[in-house]
DNA sequence: CCTACCGATCGGTAGG
DNA sequence: CCTACCGATCGGTAGG
């Protein structure tokens, strides 16, 4: 292909601004996949069409890299689910859809991403993160149960000795938890709609009503 | 201590034959708080108080001695889960037996597990820990869902559009990741106790009932 | 953004 | 079960 001589700039020509969000992108979706430990800074560069040691170029290291990455997924759906809550009301609904939402976006395992925030990162960074991951990931879940008893949808966690946070923590944990054993990215795009639909249906209507006769 | 001269052997007299399973209970320990790559072989080899050239005696390789870890945490739990299916035979009794069992022996990860297995060991290793798998976690969950429909405590599966397969894992999804980010290890002994039958309630409560008012 | 290279650590082997 | 050691790979740096 090149033959302009020894000179020639690589990379076609890429915005070295852009170059940023490729690295955030590519790790991102390496680390959520294989985990911190088990994911190279090699492979990264190799992916982005750099070599190693020009990561740390953008970043002071893989740890930095890491926290760059988790926040950036945080703020994305942070956005992502606020907007769901603005763009419906009614509890069942909502929940409908952030659960579709997670099982579209969260193929990966996010039990990962926590393993990782608390054996692999500074504990300074786990606090940021941590709040961050309170803001973006818990609070829409608490705001939707507050909205739902306010709104006479749901029961008061009160009533079973419980709370609006701990009851957040068990639909996250129940969403989260719900499609990782099965495959679903291996089947066909439309096969695979079908089968989130259907497995967040489920969530919805055991999380209601629950399985007692 | 010793002054026995530069023969003496190492190790206190212990039996060749325990340290195989000092091994594996060490190496499962490990394993199953920082993930098979987190954990070195010469880590496992040191708190067993042998060199790392010594593991190779006892397993063929690293993975061999995953395999075998794995192996053994589900043949401990298929005989407790079994057990107490034997000792009680009410759904709800059964379900609170199994979620504070799991609660009390599965603090650390078990998705860790799954992604291990996902990406450290050879198809051939995960199609047999798959199918222990199945057969001493999921098999004794469906088993009571299905007890529980024939005694008419719950609903038929089949009504919600869903099988006693995919709620077993529902079941063990939500179970496993309830105590998640609680750091249950880290309250003395008797609040532990308290906090851990506080959520296996909570589990059963909305699980049986649901949460819609 | 590259080439060249560092020390540390990894899983595993040789030979006794 | 030990000492001694291997090649490979890791995160990170120097210098341009």
């Amino acid at each position: 292909m090149s033959k302009m001589g020894k000179d020639f700039k690589r990379n076609d020509e890429i915005n070295p601004k852009e170059t940023y969000q490729i690295i955030i992108k590519t790790a991102e979706r390496l680390f959520m996949e294989y985990g911190y430990r088990a994911v190279s800074t090699r492979q990264i560069a190799d992916l982005c069409g750099i070599t190693q040691p020009a990561l740390y170029h953008h970043f002071k290291n893989k740890q930095t890299l890491y926290v760059a990455v988790i926040e950036h997924a945080l703020h994305h759906t942070e956005k992502d689910l606020n907007g769901i809550l603005t763009q419906f009301t009614a509890f069942d609904d909502r929940l409908t859809q952030i659960t579709t939402y997670m099982m579209v976006h969260f193929e990966m395992d996010m039990s990962q991403m926590f393993h990782d925030m608390q054996h692999e990162i500074s504990p300074e960074d786990q606090q940021r993160v941590h709040q961050l991951w309170v803001k973006g990931f818990l609070m829409p879940i608490v705001t939707m149960i507050n909205d739902g008893v306010s709104n006479g949808e749901i029961k008061n966690p009160e009533e079973i000795d419980s709370t609006s946070t701990e009851m957040a923590f068990l639909i996250l944990n129940i969403i989260k938890s719900i499609l990782q054993p099965s495959n679903i990215g291996s089947l066909p795009k439309n096969e695979q709609t079908a089968m989130i639909k259907h497995k967040a249906n489920l969530i919805v209507e055991i999380f209601l009503k629950g399985i007692s006769r």
